[in-house]
DNA sequence: GAGTTTGAAACT
DNA sequence: CAGTTTCAAACTC
């Protein structure tokens, strides 16, 4: 194999040796003796080199840069597979590489441009594969290793159609001219090509334009890398044989050459390829507008790296072509995936989303773990992909799926948040609660049976959503304006789909603001400044999020807890506002009378309880007044006459019990809930232990964690008319669904009674709580060991302890 | 749209 | 734990 192709390789090279940029190329060239394929490789690298430079100037026009890398792609692939069949184009290289020596290496990484990845591990990409992981992005160990490899395998598939860098040769200087031929130009090439090659370049082409969003997304080089290179200079000068290619060429081979002579020393940034520094950059430059710019620049080093790397008798780069090929499939595989999930973003999305019952984040099926760092990323459903909707409404809260999830999930879709979330349905969903919906789409599970790939596609599939800001703009679902924020409101309230928010300081990281208190990552409709709460920052947020709970466990909790509308519930319908919904901790009104929204209690559609501190309460769903009125008695009512609770239902009964009884019955006093039972199997709490009636379902200590497990906690966020229908629907749903434990925890819909005689709040809640039915001595509520917070380390079963 | 009011959240 | 400050939503004009 190596004869005949090496063979073919030299005469069609020797025809380009004619030239005369061959010959001073040859020349100038410290490495290799002109004849031979090694020449032209050499030849090949110093043209990259020199080119690539050329068109990666950071002011060049961005596409133009894209172009030209997509055009050195082709160029550089004749040669390297030039006379050699397609299936011997990977052994000829790598022949070629171990044969040649580092000429051959030099070039083939060049040719793989894009590879940020440092020569050394060029050999051992393939075999790295798995750890490549490519797309998990957050990852400091994340290396760009992938890339090199899917990058490579894309050009390897052009390698077999190399008819263009055959006719470059042949057509001898004036042809490579061509070299600088603009993306069209080689776009209708390939497109017209007729044979069988025509489908791999087609393919090869969309590939690239991927790749190049790819390249942005991932391995955005910052303009300090860029205007750092050292090689600055010599891009400068490149420009200027775009112009007059010949002469010019001569001078920028030289500088090249003479760059090239040291080694390493061409190297602009080589440290800073591998290093994770360098990931810090992209990863920040993801966050920063993209531009096709990066490609180049990453080409550019890639390529000058691929230089450093050269050794003589080496042919690093050569060997990947062979191992590569072994794992081309699978990479190639992978990376469509992620282009699916860069390139036609939004819209296909959309579509896919409505269209795509099982994409649903939230769906259990579907969920994901996010790797290894056990860190609940919000993950996109394997099949989502090109459902996912950008990190719309990822709600952190949501950990769990369960049966009602998958219910409330489906409901309408009300903004663009909720749009994310397909869940799959399993049955119909009534539930009008956007924000539900949100917390739902974008729950955040980890599903150890994913593939670290799906999983980093994923991964990059909600950084892509989040950070893609044209997402909705087709759509106008970005009201930026505080007034559109404003109505937004207003119909959320009823909806509550989403939330967006207005934050200037808090970074979004803060309670303050409304997306990150809701446990959903800020979208772009948000107006947020400088906002955290966005899935490259996720960390941040979840840290974040730690330290908020361990202050204060409930909160994220729902700030009104709604007890469901049970049949038996009728009381409360008189009043339209349940009893047994209120706000968790209470509001501390003074001037709004607790009939603006300024009232959490009032926004919430709740009535003030004993919990409140507000002064001359008049909220319109209930004043503490009155509640307090109701206290006793309708505690004892509820206590004795709740039959639908099944109060004295046998253990058979206890599911349904433990739900309504939460619902209903809260303990009065949640500081009877230790904090310590965040992390706790479950404890035994006395209900009224005050004796105080518990009238007001307050916010639901496990509200968090509920949240987390099961979406149904936002339930509390639903206004009183769409939370009836919700509670509905949970029940059922529980009931028929959810399995013992779960229901256990959905019991955590009701909340637990945050009322302390002082009224002061919360303790810390816990994590879920559960009721049982303790008939005598009263309800006692148990409380779950559930985190609030998605679970970093492991997933929502082993987090429910059922004691 | 800008400015004010309000009360929760955060801080001390 | 209380008082103060900060913050962003809600509200007003």
């Amino acid at each position: 194999m190596d004869t005949p192709d090496r063979s073919k390789v030299v005469t069609q090279i020797s025809r380009f040796e004619d030239s005369p940029v061959f010959n001073f190329i040859n020349n100038l060239s410290p490495i290799q003796p002109v004849k031979s394929v090694n020449a032209a490789q050499t030849f090949h690298s110093l043209s990259f080199a020199s080119i690539t430079s050329v068109f990666t100037s950071p002011h060049a026009n961005p596409q133009k840069e894209s172009k030209s890398l997509i055009r050195h792609s082709f160029f550089e692939r004749p040669k390297l597979g030039t006379s050699s069949d397609n299936d011997n184009d990977h052994s000829l290289s790598a022949e070629e590489a171990k044969t040649t020596g580092p000429s051959g290496s030099t070039v083939t990484c060049s040719l793989n441009e894009a590879n940020v990845d440092p020569p050394d591990d060029c050999p051992d990409v393939p075999g790295d594969l798995p750890k490549a992981e490519p797309y998990d992005c957050g990852s400091p160990n994340h290396n760009i290793t992938p890339f090199y490899v899917t990058k490579f395998d894309l050009k390897l598939d052009m390698g077999q159609t190399p008819a263009e860098l055959v006719h470059y040769v042949q057509d001898g200087l004036d042809k490579r001219k061509g070299l600088f031929l603009t993306q069209l130009e080689l776009e209708d090439r390939h497109q017209f090509k007729p044979n069988e090659e025509e489908l791999a370049e087609c393919a090869w082409e969309n590939l690239m334009c991927d790749d190049g969003n790819d390249l942005m997304i991932f391995y955005p080089p910052t303009e300090s890398d860029v205007f750092n290179c050292p090689n600055e200079n010599s891009q400068d000068n490149d420009v200027k044989l775009f112009n007059s290619f010949p002469s010019s060429l001569q001078n920028d081979v030289v500088d090249d050459v003479k760059e090239l002579q040291p080694n390493v020393s061409f190297l602009p940034y080589p440290e800073e390829v591998n290093s994770v520094h360098h990931v810090e950059h992209i990863k920040e430059q993801l966050e920063m507008d993209q531009t096709p710019q990066i490609l180049l620049e990453n080409c550019q080093n890639q390529a000058v790296t691929s230089d450093t790397n050269y050794k003589p008798g080496y042919g690093l780069a050569s060997d990947i072509p062979i191992t590569c090929k072994a794992e081309f499939q699978q990479q190639r595989g992978t990376r469509r995936r992620c282009l699916n999930f860069e390139v036609p973003r939004v819209p296909k999305m959309n579509l896919h989303s409505d269209s795509t019952p099982h994409t649903s984040i939230s769906c259990p099926s579907n969920e994901e773990y996010s790797s290894g760092d056990s860190q609940p990323v919000p993950l996109m459903v394997g099949n989502l992909s090109p459902c996912m909707l950008p990190g719309i409404g990822l709600h952190l809260n949501t950990l769990a799926t369960t049966s009602k999830d998958k219910l409330l999930a489906q409901g309408t879709i009300v903004s663009g948040r909720s749009l994310i979330s397909m869940p799959n349905s399993t049955g119909p969903v009534s539930s009008s609660n956007g924000q539900e919906h949100q917390n739902k789409s974008l729950s955040i599970q980890k599903d150890p049976e994913l593939g670290g790939n799906e999983i980093q596609d994923l991964k990059i599939m909600q950084n892509d959503v989040s950070e893609a800001p044209d997402f909705n703009n087709g759509e106008d679902l970005r009201p930026n304006s505080p007034r559109k924020k404003r109505r937004r409101t207003e119909i959320g309230s009823e909806s509550d789909s989403c939330k967006r928010c207005n934050c200037k300081k808090s970074q979004c990281l803060k309670l303050y603001c409304e997306c990150f208190a809701a446990g959903v990552f800020c979208v772009e409709p948000c107006s947020c400044q400088g906002c955290f709460n966005k899935p490259i920052h996720q960390e941040k947020v979840l840290t974040t999020r730690k330290q908020i709970e361990s202050r204060n466990p409930i909160a994220f909790a729902p700030k009104v807890i709604r007890a469901s509308e049970s049949s038996c519930d009728t009381r409360e319908d008189a009043n339209k506002t349940p009893a047994s919904a209120r706000h968790k901790k209470g509001c501390n009104c003074k001037k709004s009378s607790c009939l603006k929204k300024y009232c959490e209690c009032y926004q919430g559609g709740v009535g003030c309880s004993v919990s409140c501190r507000c002064e001359g309460c008049k909220n319109a769903f209930g004043r503490k007044d009155d509640m307090s009125s109701m206290g006793d008695e309708e505690f004892e009512h509820e206590e004795e006459k709740d039959p639908c609770q099944g109060t004295d239902k046998p253990d058979g009964g206890r599911q349904n019990d433990n739900i309504r009884n939460d619902e209903h019955q809260v303990p009065d006093d949640i500081s009877q809930l230790t904090p310590a039972q965040d992390l706790r199997p479950s404890v035994n709490i006395p209900i009224f232990s005050t004796g105080k009636p518990p009238r007001t379902l307050g916010r639901q200590i496990g509200d968090s964690s509920q949240l987390n497990s099961f979406t149904t906690f936002r339930k509390c966020d639903i206004p009183p008319s769409q939370c009836d229908k919700f509670d509905k629907l949970s029940n059922s749903v529980f009931e028929d669904d959810t399995p013992t434990i779960l229901r256990g925890n959905s019991s955590l819909i009701s909340g637990v009674k945050a009322v302390s005689p002082n009224r002061k709040r919360v303790s810390p809640p816990h994590f879920g709580i559960r009721l049982t039915p303790n008939r005598k001595g009263g309800r006692k509520l148990i409380l779950k060991a559930i985190p609030s917070f998605p679970p970093l380390n492991s997933d929502v079963n082993s987090e429910n302890p059922m004691k």
